[in-house]
DNA sequence: TGATTTTAGTTTGACATCAAACTATATAGT
DNA sequence: ACTATATAGTTTGATGTCAAACTAAAATCA
């Protein structure tokens, strides 16, 4: 059985760098790369957050929760589907999840009858809190094995990729 | 209307970062940040990737074709998956679209009655450069506004990530 | 004011994905 | 050899997601 980076390089490599290929950009390969470990991050840091999660919550569900803390709450479902970059189905449901598991509550905007209110329940800044603390194991195991400087030098030039591509949408 | 950077900022900021929140690491913001970027990242690649590729083909398909053209055919479903990160299930399932579609070949495997191996078809190969062809432009213009120094710099540390990720899975 | 268009939210249908149950074959243990 | 267990792949049931159709309520405009 191969061991599990090998499996997680096997991924990696499985990415475009074929330098034979016509058409392909100097370098494609590197942009290939990086989008890769971005997804191979993505889907290992998910499925590590959901599995420590207290009740089952998954990572959008959190990710509500959250955002109505730090945030505020009185939020309408639109403005949370864009700030999460979903769907407005998608924000649909999942508020109707948390709505049923009493994190939430959704009422009716009083001033424009089409939109929606959410608010944020006791019970579900309590469910935030603990998932904060469930996490927190794993967060300082990898700031430290990784170091907290990489994730550091790391995130501004994140951004800059994700502002860029988030510009080049609908252009 | 919000301007879409706006929104993904968003979105960035959803993310943990309350320094009044008991038990929250120093720095746990950061790695929220981190791992936000990398999901918004992940999302806009992804449905800008789809967006243009020919015949509706989906990301994992091209992945598949992509990593039996560069590392060669001839493979099982379970290497497949592992080699993705993906279940079982998932592979079979993506297999069984890309079989239909005449872009693979999957055969008994001669020396393992349960195994079966997956070859790429003419037309598989053809469908690869097609998608590559595809991509180019918009990676092409990702590396021009971004920068190809940013993505150099990126790619280790990322690497660096992925790698103490995965081998913090099942301890 | 009345008609048109835009917007907020829901619903529907399709699809990828996962975990778990299941089948069939191979390997290990005795 | 016979039984146990492990492995490759499929199937099933649930979930999250999206795009598109749909409903209802603004906002625009003529």
């Amino acid at each position: 059985m191969l061991s599990r980076s090998t499996a997680a390089r096997g991924r990696v490599e499985a990415m475009a760098k074929d330098p034979s290929a016509p058409h392909t950009p100097q370098g494609g390969a590197l942009l290939f790369a990086v989008f890769n470990e971005i997804g191979i991050i993505e889907q290992l840091a998910r499925t590590r957050f959901e599995a420590v999660m207290p009740g089952g919550l998954l990572l959008p569900h959190f990710s509500v929760l959250n955002h109505l803390v730090r945030l505020g709450d009185n939020k309408s479902l639109k403005s949370l589907a864009f700030a999460f970059q979903v769907s407005k189905g998608t924000m649909t449901n999942t508020v109707q999840k948390l709505a049923a598991r009493g994190l939430i509550d959704v009422q009716p905007d009083p001033e424009d009858g089409r939109g929606k209110r959410v608010f944020i329940t006791q019970e579900g800044r309590q469910m935030r809190e603990d998932a904060i603390i469930a996490i927190t194991p794993a967060l300082q195991m990898l700031a430290e094995d990784v170091g907290f400087d990489t994730f550091e030098a790391v995130l501004p030039k994140l951004s800059r990729i994700r502002a860029t591509l988030d510009e080049m949408r609908n252009p």
